[in-house]
DNA sequence: CAGTGGATGCTCT
DNA sequence: GAGCATCCACTGT
């Protein structure tokens, strides 16, 4: 199994399954992934550079943290040549390392399952945003199923969503579509 | 189960 | 001022 960060985000994100995500020594094997790019109307970098956005145009590998909803931080991976602005958004992963940590982040014993409950369990922030990620290279291979991306509005048709089709640690939240 | 709505703050129009 | 790449508690079957 390879990873190029650096090369198509799509693919980016279909590969990155079965890795694992490390923020000091906590995290798991992502299970569940979407991708951004700049020409995806969804994207925070559809409109170009801004303050926020700044880290999806600099180099691969690098986490781009935003603030969803008021509450929650968001992780990402930006994944791309340098400049296009794209980045991976990571929706779950299976906790394998810190559990008892992540347990006491989030009060709760679902760690993972979805894009704001991974921002708490890695205690995501500002600090985090245009850091170097830690990704370990995926063990066996598993079966990846793409589907819509969810909770969003714009480019709903994109299947840039990706899933371990075998993995309980998904989120189940359904797509609110037409 | 499914569906609804509140919390909460920042970005861009 | 609107609109979010969300989560959780609560309601009614």
């Amino acid at each position: 199994m390879t990873l190029d960060l650096a090369g198509d985000v799509v693919s980016a994100a279909r590969d990155m399954i079965g890795w694992t995500l490390l923020v000091d020594g906590v995290g798991g094997v992502v299970v569940e992934t979407e991708a951004y790019r700049q020409d995806d109307p969804a994207s925070h970098s559809y409109s170009g550079m801004t303050a926020r956005n700044e880290v999806m145009f600099g180099p691969a590998g690098r986490f781009y943290v935003y603030r969803s909803y008021g509450i929650h931080w968001c992780v990402n991976i930006v994944c791309c040549p340098p400049g296009e602005g794209a980045a991976v958004l990571i929706r779950a992963f299976e906790p394998t390392h810190g559990i008892e940590t992540m347990r006491a982040r989030r009060g709760r014993d679902d760690l993972a399952s979805g894009p704001g409950k991974v921002g708490q369990a890695l205690a995501a922030g500002p600090h985090l945003n245009g850091l170097a990620a830690e990704l370990l290279p995926a063990g066996a291979p598993r079966r990846v199923v793409a589907t819509p991306r969810i909770g969003i509005t714009r480019a709903v048709d994109k299947p840039w969503r990706f899933l371990d089709a075998d993995s309980p640690f998904v989120s189940r939240r359904p797509r609110v579509s037409a």
